[in-house]
DNA sequence: TGTCTGGCGTAC
DNA sequence: GACGTACGCCAGACAT
């Protein structure tokens, strides 16, 4: 039976507040609402072992009650100071708990309640709404039943129990109570009539309408004068307590789904709070060591075809690689393990160093079979290292179907651990053997072609079963979140289109960069020694803290509590006529651009092939956005003219040339796409400069009388709005008075008046479900919209406002990556993707076939996803970097 | 000697 | 302080 509950989560943690008179952390914080609230979540779900539930919460606001009646609850005094500080947590250990939770400014929990638990009954739920607060029984029907909890017994109200216990029908409570008034809510009913006379009076009258017509047979004179006299009042009353049943919500897919719990974080929040018993009561069983795991390491080349008949029965296996080390390009295989069910693997050794491996001639095609097949569908946790080591060996990983860490950035991206470990343990309850145990810690390490193969083998098991089973927990999530695309046609795609790249490699001339680092040297040395001859004493320049002393303590040019020595705060001082601070400026400019590019770079290059490797990460990146490291080749300088010469090293292979496809404003049409306002999809439609369209609207004059300066304002005010820019930040940016500022982003709003809607939709949403998503459904974690702290909420806003702009322009590139290497595939070497850099793609492509490429290539780029604006691509090719755009 | 944090600055 | 997302360098503090 598909059971919803739902929960009215105020009035449980008010009389939680109530009934735990003194419960504190030892410094002294109030938890006595958060531990009965918690109690009381627990027990429930103790003994009803729900799956789908909703905790409905009052918002502070006045609702439309209050409108409707000045003194509605205004016998409620403010919620005392040590109840307030409890409500975060509340929030948070919901979310913890695996529990969706919803709230609306306007309105009551109850109204939420009751919104949900007719629109889920129309749905064929059965609905048990679970509260301490009488009013909610007005919802009581054939399928929704109320749980009223009380500290000994609970009850549950069916539609026959409503009439045992008030002698009416549920529906008709509401004509009780606004007869009756309610105490507790400074409703006010009519004088003179409690509960008693007013169930009597429904029970013979029938409603309140019918009552009033028939007003002459009420007996009792006082009783009819006041009911006559009070008429209008008692009418009001029944609307007052009239629960809402139309609330305007949104309500998402898979919301009323119970989440997994991550137990491992929920303790820790139980042990911040000092909740030990509960906390107790989660930490993982010691071992359960009764698990029989059938794990098996193969020692012969006829056990080996074995198990590769298994597997092409099975035909799906988890598979994991055992290294000689992490550094992707240089490792070697040193064994394989497969796992095909739960509790089950295979390890192959294949090159540890005590002998006892299956001969490298006798393993390689059997595993071929397997690992090179598309029709055996593969499972593996980072399954872009392990391709990698498998393409050291000449084997190329074919049939990937999911690789856990992606499923799991996808389904839990609020995580902040999705190592394998982690997850199993959190996922599975699953302990898993720390490699550590194997080849040690720190100095002593020992590589695992030196680990015997009798330890290996398990260790190597357990990560493919933990791999196995995780897929099966996380599949149906991707399925229930509506990911199955964004997983399957875009982000498993993307990891041979990582490899491939990682792989390729960029070429680096070291030689250039060597130059540049030799020239800027001298540059720096002799702007130091002016600095300290102005200055009159030497320090280290590159010492934000030394350099403080000097402008703070010694020069008192600034001055200030924050004593900082950021560029703008030095830019603002050189204006102001103070020499040294531009000279510092310049140093501090070329000590970047020299330690952080022309001094690492070269050491990164690999001295066999002149490139370099960079590594790029899928699952770092909150908004989805691929990152780079080792080296990041995502910020290399462009900005400066003294920047901008690091790009003439990136130079194409001889024969070859470079491309560059970059996304023209993809963010602001991706805004547009996603607001829908019409003046911006029409600007872009026509083809227009977007900056200076801008203009005209913001600034009231006409197309061809807009100036470069209001054109670069304008530039600003729409690199601003994916920011959800202030009127302080916007500025800061154009030197302006922060109400000239607030007046353009006023106007801007006025123009396109569906972006701040939009905007404004964006954070509810977030408020609502604590997260955001993308066009192609990705979830970004926003967990601070609701945060008490002010300035945190108001950053969270800001995030929550760029997510989806980011984060569905992201989508759009990976689309486009897996689109343009699929195109780049008949080329068969001749042209290859080197770089992604946001909105960028870097190809590298002999050079006679690199007009046909980019055409093709952009073509692609530009079809990868369908948008209400044209997505153009600006192209370009050169000799290097530098030289593209 | 290694590890972590804060300040800073590069990219989109 | 004050507009989003990353990564990496350096100095300086601290642990080993």
């Amino acid at each position: 039976m598909n059971t919803v509950y739902l929960v009215d989560g105020s009035s449980i943690f008010f009389r939680a507040y109530h009934a735990i008179p003194n419960l504190r952390r030892s410094d002294g914080m109030a938890t006595n609402a958060l531990y009965g609230y918690v109690a009381t979540l627990r027990s429930l779900i103790r003994e009803y072992q729900p799956r789908h539930m909703v905790v409905a919460f009052d918002r502070p606001e006045p609702t439309f009650r209050k409108e409707q009646y000045e003194e509605y609850k205004a016998n409620r005094a403010k919620p005392p100071e040590d109840l307030a500080v409890q409500i975060p947590y509340i929030k948070e250990v919901t979310e913890k708990l695996g529990i969706s939770q919803i709230e609306m400014p306007g309105y009551e929990a109850d109204d939420l309640i009751g919104t949900l638990a007719v629109r889920l009954a129309e749905q064929g739920y059965e609905v048990i709404v679970v509260s301490g607060d009488k009013d909610l029984l007005q919802l009581v029907s054939g399928s929704v039943k109320v749980l009223r909890l009380s500290p000994n017994k609970n009850t549950l109200y069916a539609e026959s129990d409503v009439v045992a216990r008030y002698g009416v029908p549920p529906v008709k409570l509401i004509d009780v109570l606004g007869l009756m008034g309610d105490a507790s809510d400074n409703v006010p009913g009519v004088p003179g009539i409690g509960e008693k006379t007013a169930i009597a009076l429904i029970q013979e009258f029938g409603s309140m309408e019918s009552l009033y017509e028939n007003l002459d047979r009420v007996s009792g004179t006082k009783r009819r004068d006041n009911l006559k006299q009070y008429r209008e009042q008692a009418f009001l009353s029944r609307a007052l307590v009239t629960i809402k049943t139309d609330v305007p919500l949104p309500l998402e897919n898979g919301f009323i789904e119970m989440r997994p719990v991550d137990e491992r974080d929920l303790r820790r929040f139980y042990e911040a709070m000092e909740f030990r018993s509960f906390a107790a009561e989660l930490t993982p069983a010691p071992v359960e060591e009764a698990r029989p795991v059938r794990y098996e390491i193969i020692q012969s080349a006829a056990r080996l075809a074995d198990v590769v008949r298994r597997i092409q029965e099975q035909g799906a296996c988890a598979v994991d690689t055992e290294t000689t080390s992490l550094e992707t390009l240089d490792a070697r295989l040193v064994g394989i393990s497969f796992s095909v069910e739960d509790d089950q693997g295979w390890y192959i050794p294949l090159g540890h160093s005590g002998g006892g491996n299956i001969p490298r001639e006798d393993a390689w095609p059997l595993l071929k079979e397997v690992l090179e097949s598309e029709s055996v569908r593969k499972t593996g946790h980072h399954v872009k290292f392990d391709q990698h080591i498998l393409a050291n060996e000449g084997i190329r990983l074919r049939g990937l179907e999911d690789d856990t860490l992606i499923a799991a950035y996808l389904v839990y991206p609020q995580r902040d651990s999705q190592k394998l470990d982690d997850l199993a343990q959190d996922l599975l309850g699953m302990r898993m053997t720390p490699i550590t145990d194997l080849i040690g810690t720190g100095r002593g390490q020992k590589c695992m072609a030196d680990v015997a193969i009798a330890q290996a083998g398990p260790y190597a098991c357990e990560d493919t079963d933990a791999a196995w089973r995780l897929r099966n927990v996380l599949r149906p999530r991707i399925q229930e979140y509506g990911l199955e695309e964004l997983y399957r046609r875009v982000e498993i795609p993307l990891i041979q289109v990582l490899v491939d790249m990682e792989r390729q490699g960029v070429r680096v001339d070291t030689e250039i960069l060597e130059e540049q680092s030799r020239e800027l040297g001298e540059e720096m040395k002799s702007l130091e020694k002016e600095i300290f001859q102005s200055i009159g004493r030497e320090f280290n320049l590159n010492s934000p803290s030394q350099l403080a002393q000097i402008l703070y303590d010694d020069l008192k040019v600034l001055e200030g509590r924050k004593r900082s020595t950021r560029a703008d705060v030095l830019e603002k001082l050189a204006d102001e006529g103070v020499p040294i601070a531009r000279q510092i400026l310049e140093y501090r400019h070329r000590q970047k651009i020299k330690s952080t590019y022309l001094d690492a770079l070269p050491r990164m290059v690999r001295p066999d092939t002149g490139r370099v490797h960079t590594t790029y990460n899928q699952s770092v990146v909150n908004t989805g956005r691929i990152s780079s490291n080792d080296p990041n080749l995502q910020n290399i300088p462009i900005r400066t003219d003294l920047g901008r010469r690091v790009r003439k090293a990136f130079v194409a292979s001889p024969g070859c040339v470079l491309i560059s496809l970059d996304y023209s404003q993809i963010e602001l049409r991706v805004l547009a796409h996603m607001s829908q306002d019409p003046g911006l999809l029409q600007a872009f439609a026509a083809g227009e400069d977007i900056h200076a369209r801008t203009a005209a609207e913001i600034f009231g004059v006409p197309l061809p009388e807009v100036t470069p300066d209001m054109r670069r304002k304008a530039k600003e005010i729409n690199f601003g709005l994916n920011y959800g820019m202030s009127p302080y930040g916007l500025a800061r940016r154009l030197s302006i008075s922060t109400d000239e500022a607030a007046s353009y982003i006023q106007a801007y709003f006025t123009r396109y008046p569906r972006v701040q809607t939009y905007m404004s939709e964006t954070i509810a949403f977030a408020q609502q479900n604590l997260y955001v998503k993308t066009l192609m459904g990705r979830r970004i974690p926003t967990p601070g919209v609701r945060d008490s702290h002010p300035q945190r909420q108001e950053n969270a806003r800001r995030a929550a406002i760029n997510a989806p702009i980011q984060g569905s322009a992201a989508d759009l590139m990976k689309k486009a990556m897996v689109d343009v290497h699929a195109e780049l595939q008949s080329e068969r070497g001749r042209a290859a993707i080197l770089l992604t850099v946001h909105d960028e793609l870097v190809l590298e492509a002999v050079e006679d076939r690199a007009e046909e490429i980019v055409r093709r290539c952009r073509d692609r780029m530009e079809q990868a996803m369908r948008f209400d604006v044209p997505t153009p691509v600006e192209t370009s090719i050169g000799p290097n970097w530098a030289d593209l755009n």
